[in-house]
DNA sequence: CCTTTTTGTTTGATATAGTAAACAATGTTT
DNA sequence: AAACATTGTTTACTATATCAAACAAAAAGG
């Protein structure tokens, strides 16, 4: 087996994405040339795939796109990878102290590594109030069900199904169900790396 | 506020990185431009950050280093991210070749971190197939509605609702969606962090 | 209908990414 | 030591990414 430059490796198809992204957000080129500093040429050309830009030509796109790079790159998804299964029975459930609220801990006991899953349940006008974490200490929370209102610190937002927050929590920071119905929130937690 | 071409986006900077991969794996330039198909007079420019390499160029120096490609572009970045809102309408969708499946990317905004958010949906009867990627990069997935079968290479499982399932990256897989209703699973990818 | 504006594409010129080969260092041999 | 690899850098040249401006094709007025 030899490792000259065989096997072709791959080319990723940005061009489209860009298209897609751009018209996705009613921009036109001009208006894309200006916000990124990029010639309206050079997107024409990117688009068609007529071209075969920089980096940094990609990463000013990008930015003006207010997307993430690998986003432009990629065009086809990857998922994937080793098989653990953790049943609904098996997860622990737990209630926190304040009514209402339902804690649903889907990171299994194996893992416990420096990922946390939840899915968070709210009766109506059900709040959950934490303090601090450790520092560095991440949470991604997504509203799968009605509405929430977050505050960390001193930051505050009120958050709608499929809205997605990211915030450092190693503030006093609650969740509260602003809506009549119940609601749910899953959250992952990162801490910050260790060792 | 004006979006003309003001704040200068950023410079990613990939020659060190590229260095220290390369010298991780204990390889000369000539071998590296052997294996990529990149000139040696290249990989060193690009190490000494003496050129803006394009992207083809530098995707096949991700290839031969085996290693993914937004970690060659990583190094620098936005850390302070305390209190970032992503509305649903801001977050990019997008279909995927296969039939009645939807993806829901909830991370991009800023950030080329080691994690990624997706919610899927899956009409019913459709099916998502991926093939493989880098090594040592962990999903967890989580059932949120229906009934879902996975399969990775001879792994096969029926994941109901609440059930989650963790795997690693290494073989084909397929997400099929079993219920007779839409279903929709929550997807954590977690990259492998380097050392 | 005939202007304007707005869209995306295509020129001509230039800067620079890319290559191959020569170079200058180091290290290995005998 | 001389002779020879092996390293990374730099030259001399070619290929092409990028730009500003001209261009074409609609869309929008008027």
């Amino acid at each position: 087996m030899n490792n000259r430059a065989d096997n072709i490796p791959k080319a990723p198809a940005i061009g489209v994405n860009v298209k897609r992204q751009r018209l996705e957000q009613k921009m036109s080129l001009d208006k894309l040339a200006d916000a990124s500093g990029v010639s309206k040429a050079m997107l024409s050309q990117i688009e068609s795939a007529k071209v075969n830009p920089t980096i940094a030509t990609m990463w000013k796109i990008a930015h003006a796109l207010k997307v993430d790079f690998n986003l432009l790159l990629k065009g086809k998804g990857d998922r994937v990878r080793k098989f653990e299964i953790n049943r609904h029975e098996d997860l622990t459930t737990l209630d926190a102290d304040e009514e209402g609220v339902h804690i649903n801990v889907l990171s299994p006991i194996t893992m416990a590594e420096d990922l946390e899953l939840y899915i968070l349940t709210f009766q109506p006008g059900s709040i959950l109030t934490s303090s601090p974490h450790y520092p560095d200490t991440e949470e991604f929370l997504t509203v799968l069900e009605g509405n929430i209102e977050v505050s960390a610190g001193k930051n505050v937002t009120v958050l709608k199904k499929n809205d997605v927050l990211i915030y450092q929590c190693d503030v006093n920071h609650s969740i509260k169900n602003l809506s009549p119905k119940e609601s749910k929130v899953y959250l992952v937690v990162r801490f910050a790396k260790k060792k």
